[in-house]
DNA sequence: GTTGAAAATGCTAGCCG
DNA sequence: CGGCTAGCATTTTCAAC
């Protein structure tokens, strides 16, 4: 991994514009924190070559997309399930958004949004079909409380 | 809830660039798939409308901002504290990103991102210090095995 | 860190099919 | 729904401080 940037009050504050709005201008976030066009945009720079921003993004509500559910999957496994093969295994299944393994009862948490019932199932069946995945256990999203930042890792 | 919208093929494709890159241009979108610069700015400003996009925003690696752990913590709380109360109760953790009610064993999935362990600790206690939390199972992310798209809800 | 300038690119609105 | 054009804003890269 590359080097850690020191960061100051200046790039959180810029980080902080960019969270609210991905798409504002340098020109305008320049405003705000108190610098001009150019700093905003060096500093812009420096932290994507730096690897703190590792890029921007649109948000959308899958809701309106017609996919309104959504649901967190523990995955309990066998020891011999590797991370490679078990990323190879998750990624032909659409309705996965995001994965992860975590210490404690559960290995994996897989997050996906379907389009009804009947593609979580399909899609919940896919993932207990995968080879040294012994149980899941599947938890629907009733309402999201926070959601403070996009971040990715 | 505002009516669903219909989108075609091209919607996701706009969607999809945008998820890719959402700084992208409309001309450089339009491009790809083949409409003009207008016609994508149309399109995308009626996908805001619909609500279908709700923003755009910066993708930041926590880990090169001094925040290098990440945890799921599944709250079991008693059945009294409501969801306006519990959105309170979590608005002062700073490190909370994000926070889900859900349907099955825990009641609420709250992830959040630490500097080090003493304030994933102390952000774990003021979990627990809510009134009508009873428990609280903290589990590490080792690995990110899928991170597909930002998904706003 | 700043400013200012110039060229390229991007955005937006109006008009038309 | 689409394309086009014209005017304006923004981005980007300079040089100079």
């Amino acid at each position: 991994m590359a080097p850690d940037l020191r960061s100051d009050k200046t790039d959180d504050l810029i980080l902080g514009s960019l969270s609210a709005d991905g798409r504002r201008s340098f020109a305008s976030i320049g405003l705000e924190v108190g610098l001009s066009t150019a700093a905003v945009k060096r500093r812009v720079d420096r932290l994507r070559r730096a690897g703190v921003i590792t890029g921007f993004t649109v948000l959308i509500d899958q809701k309106r997309l017609g996919r309104p559910i959504e649901a967190l999957v523990e995955l309990h496994t066998d020891g011999v399930l590797g991370v490679d093969r078990l990323r190879r295994a998750l990624g032909p299944i659409a309705e996965i958004v995001e994965a992860v393994t975590v210490t404690g009862d559960a290995d994996t948490i897989v997050r996906l949004v379907a389009a009804d019932t009947d593609r979580l199932e399909a899609a919940v069946q896919a993932l207990r079909a995968i080879p040294s995945v012994r149980k899941t256990e599947t938890n629907i999203v009733l309402s999201h409380l926070v959601t403070r930042s996009a971040t990715a890792f």
